[in-house]
DNA sequence: CATCTAACAAACATTATGTATGGTATCGTA
DNA sequence: TACGATACCATACATAATGTTTGTTAGATG
């Protein structure tokens, strides 16, 4: 990829991420979003069809890079779900959150959380989805599969959101063991 | 109120459901809601300073009925959390939704019903909120209050959008089981 | 250096929002 | 029934956002 479209592409995703800490995304114009890009307008269509794509377009940037690094950085520990001493997937995933390496925390001030939030539990339940056996739990029998799929991806993202709106002053262990009672 | 102003409003609001269940919230403009609800424009803005008012006070117009029913109808059976094989608030609010009075059901497709469930959940909250005692188990002992009322609301709203999703085809039996085995 | 193409500014057509105006029909009431 | 209030109407308008087009400039790549 061209280094100049790799800068606009940037300049795109910084901008709009800078808006929409300030505001919810319907409320964001592509005018305001080009000027904070500094961009032209044509520029801008050249990159993305519409405000929608863009907005899909950052949540699988962002998404696949946590999830890429929690599959890859731990895979001895991705079998563990109940919890223990140790490290395993969804201990990660918060402590990645926590990080907020991608600025992520920005995006999911509450304003905004829902739309992110909807896109990480779509990740979340391709994930559970596939290793559906190793999430599996007493109660866990007595419910369909589906139901019991979207209950862990759901309980996950509420937790987050709780998280956050509660100023994230939890360590991720201490979400995590909440998570867990929940769950 | 004015029978002319109730007319009016009604028609707004049929117009605009029934062009919710077509297509997403965001997407639906002013210009179509007058031209279903075949009402001049600054009829529309007499009513409703912009889309977003509208739809809140649609939600508010729904759910209000739905928790007012469920809150008076049963009394006596509200202090009952745990399910058993009497009724009891949350296996009313299933039957509501089954029932479908309102029409509920064409705004919980699937493009739109994080909105609608996101009100919902709010005053899911509230109700929990005031009476936290009757939703005490052994488990939210070991969790913050304002979690444990997050958890209580979203596991809810999960459990309905599962349900919606999935074609509504259990009972509303059925369902508050799944609700109560996953909370 | 030569070529390809991304980014640009500027202008434009189209669509949506929200307001203002003066006339008409329907309402609640006396 | 008649009357005053007001909700609704059509129309027009100002403003603002969307998305496209054009010819040009500047940077990337080989």
């Amino acid at each position: 990829m061209d280094r100049r479209q790799r800068k606009t592409r940037e300049a795109i995703f910084s901008a709009f991420i800078e808006l929409l800490s300030q505001k919810d995304f319907t409320h964001i114009t592509v005018g305001e979003i080009i000027a904070e890009a500094d961009i032209s307008r044509a520029t801008f269509y050249a990159h993305f069809e519409t405000k929608d794509y863009l907005l899909k377009e950052l949540c699988e940037d962002l998404f696949c890079h946590i999830f890429d690094a929690s599959a890859n950085t731990h895979p001895e520990h991705r079998h563990i779900f109940r919890c223990d001493a140790s490290d395993f997937a969804f201990l990660h995933l918060f402590r990645h959150l926590m990080k907020n390496d991608h600025h992520i925390l920005e995006l999911l001030s509450c304003s905004n959380n829902d739309l992110f939030l909807q896109y990480f539990k779509e990740q979340l339940r391709k994930m559970v989805a596939t290793q559906l056996p190793l999430f599996q739990t007493r109660k866990s029998d007595r419910l369909p599969d589906s139901f019991w799929i979207d209950h862990i991806s759901s309980v996950f993202v509420e937790t987050v959101r709780w998280w956050i709106s509660n100023g994230m002053k939890e360590s991720p262990e201490t979400i995590a063991e909440y998570f867990y009672l929940a769950v």
